[in-house]
DNA sequence: TGACTGACAGATATTGAAATCTGTCATCGA
DNA sequence: TCGATGACAGATTTCAATATCTGTCAGTCA
């Protein structure tokens, strides 16, 4: 039976990801992952609470893999602008990357996003500290001038929601996509940098 | 049967409206806003050729309703700022002014939208040049500062989806919203006026 | 002893037959 | 003549019986 591999929760969330992409989130069921894991799904249930505590699983685990990147270039030194602008387009870009690549699997990792919502808001607040994190940095270098750094943080992330916000990924076809960011990036910088004279 | 009222596509569309608020999406069919008109379904579709076409009509005349106020914004005359602020505001709060008082009927327009969505692209083409026509005069008026109106205008649009598109209607019941739309439009408003010396 | 199993009850999903709805059109009546 | 009607075929939805799944737990085995 058990190929002498020990069941940990990283094994069965591997091979749950795996079960999702070949049955389809409608489909996949806790004794499809146990069969695939080749134990029974009591097993499974030895380490998740319930189907759903699996998914939210799942769920983190795609949000942290997204995360990874970015809080990188948070943590990076340099100027704040061009971190800012690197940072948003890293975020907006992975999210159409996998839209891109894999819808359905978009589509699947969507769904469980949406079921764990606390997740998810753990997830967007970590971003928002990322963003904090650049603007108070490009406050100190004189660059950047808010009297509210969480507010303009908050801000600049709203305002990029239509191109990272899985909502929207309809319309991240639009061959003008890129255009239509750089104006948007342009416009928020501008609207956050120090003036300069001249 | 009919009551001597003639029967129009426009009260067709009335009565409709009134069968969906009754009966909601799902269950309202072609026979029940028939029945409510006191005619045959036959006749129903002597002025729209199928169910999907009469369910787009509604959802253009909600579009519609939300297009008029936002029009007579853009055609006044005025300082292009408050005109771009204003405007923004009224967006965003008959979005959100609707879920709050109707959240089914809002519901079932957000579905009926989906589907026509040659409709909704055409409204939001109407709703940019809206915001094209404001930045123009703003430019004219050498508040605004841009070297490309449209892709400003769209910027501008983009950047505030979260506080109009129903996608995000669910996040429109936190407290901070006021602040955070402030601070939102500060920042556009900051990224686009042409900057002041002092 | 402690991870694993598999039988079980209750919840959920599937299925196919029956009912209802959509869209058409020959016919009616003003 | 021309809008309205209502019977009809095919598409869709409903509903209830049936099958499958979830989550539990007493018992097994290393």
């Amino acid at each position: 039976m058990n190929e002498a591999v020990v069941l940990t929760p990283e094994r069965i969330l591997e091979v749950t990801e795996d079960v999702l992409r070949r049955f389809g989130l409608a489909k996949a069921t806790v004794v499809d992952v146990a069969r695939a894991l080749d134990v029974s799904h009591g097993s499974v249930y030895r380490h998740f609470p319930s189907k759903a505590s699996l998914r939210e699983a799942v769920a983190k685990r795609w949000l942290d893999r997204i995360s990874a990147p970015l809080t990188q270039i948070a943590k990076d030194s340099g100027p704040a602008p061009a971190r800012l602008e690197r940072w948003l387009r890293t975020l907006c870009t992975a999210k159409q990357k996998t839209v891109c690549e894999d819808p359905e699997m978009f589509a699947t990792y969507l769904t469980l996003a949406r079921e764990a919502c606390a997740a998810v808001r753990a997830h967007k607040e970590g971003l928002i500290d990322q963003v904090v994190a650049i603007i108070s940095d490009g406050v100190k270098q004189g660059v950047f001038d808010t009297s509210d750094v969480r507010a303009s943080a908050r801000a600049i992330f709203d305002a990029t929601v239509r191109y990272h916000h899985p909502a929207h990924s309809e319309e991240w076809k639009d061959p003008e996509l890129a255009a239509r960011v750089d104006a948007l990036l342009a416009l928020l910088l501008r609207g956050i940098e120090t003036p300069r004279r001249g």
